[in-house]
DNA sequence: CTATAATGTGAGTGAATATTCACTTACCGG
DNA sequence: CCGGTAAGTGAATATTCACTCACATTATAG
């Protein structure tokens, strides 16, 4: 009978079964992320998952609940201080990855179908936060159209959508060069092109 | 004991297989694609599968195989056949998605980290799609590059890249708008975005 | 008409998986 | 030191799933 680590408080313990169900899941994927594996990574047994959350259901609600809450006041915060509006789309991107580049099962978890389908609330959380995201973004650069830094003509959710897909983007390249090329390179590259593309 | 439908050739057989596992995935994505769902959708019993196809492991295979052969084929055509490389991209992109709007199962199949993950072959043979055809766009981009029709200096695989995400973009743009925008005056818009930062 | 091959059926099996439960252990405040 | 509580354990359970197998049916070719 293995000695249990205490001196924990309960927050601590739910972020190191956090920590090791992200990690599961970046490295086999929301499928890999079974109980068993989950309690083999935490060092303890299946059932004590248990003791902190109701399910496994409820440790990926909290985990979309909690770490996008953080991810998000980092958002607002760039939006409000950086006045260049171009200059907070850069900043934006660079935001947007290196979170992603932190917890890359979280990103799995929200483009996953595997978790979006089949619990309808799950399904409307990512629905939402995606919406959310969507709508933070179309201020963004409806405010740069204003300062008119990019085309007045531009059509704000397809160039939002456009920007949310290049992050997208940016993921998937890092992911096929096996994470070796930094995020922050290949993303200034690709937002670059875009950029140039929506510009006054 | 149901009356078998017959006067079929094996190949119209196994294409009715595909089309319903493709039907499935479309909806309850790949992870609602289980052997008890595919024989309701056909309509025979579970065992029934196994005289078309070894595994279910093996029917996923024989769909990335079969359909993507076909678009494979479309697209050489397009890529030989059009003389104007700026407009020969805005025949791929519309290619891709007709062909996505065809068989949305496939972009899920491809996408998926379900499949992706576990399974070496499979991974290995979705990798070599994506790595394909970004060899292709990067072709593509580069005989527009020598017709000084797009910039010079452009990374030719960032660009492929961000061309690739496009697809994506409109791809997810379409879902989130319950494909009631068609895909293409959503991908027009984007392309638009996209060759105005690329064009020479 | 009959042999054969293709296709379908029904019943079952074993593995994986999430969850429950009765219990034990370790710590902490009073 | 005692009682409560948080955390962990080990065994059991129900369900889902892909897959197998012996048997049945149908179509077609010779």
């Amino acid at each position: 009978m293995k000695k249990a680590v205490f001196f924990q408080t309960p927050e601590s313990r739910k972020g190191d079964i956090i920590t090791s169900a992200l990690k599961i899941i970046d490295q086999k994927g929301v499928k890999g992320l079974t109980v068993a594996r989950l309690a083999q990574e935490v060092g303890f047994v299946e059932s004590a998952l248990y003791r902190h959350f109701k399910s496994k259901r409820d440790l990926v609600s909290f985990i979309l609940d909690n770490i996008l809450q953080d991810a998000w006041n980092y958002l607002a915060e760039v939006e409000e201080k950086t006045e260049d509006s171009l200059e907070a789309l850069k900043q934006l991107i660079y935001l947007f990855l290196s979170f992603l580049e932190q917890f890359p099962g979280i990103f799995k978890i929200i483009y996953s179908d595997e978790i979006y389908l089949g619990d309808e609330e799950l399904q409307d959380k990512i629905d939402g936060i995606i919406s959310e995201i969507v709508v933070f973004l179309k201020k963004v650069i409806q405010k740069a159209i204003n300062q008119k830094k990019l085309k007045a003509d531009l059509d704000v959710t397809v160039a939002a959508m456009h920007f949310l897909g290049l992050i997208y983007t940016a993921f998937s390249y890092w992911t096929i060069k096996k994470r070796r090329v930094p995020l922050k390179k290949i993303s200034s590259e690709l937002l670059d092109q875009y950029l140039e593309g929506v510009k006054a």
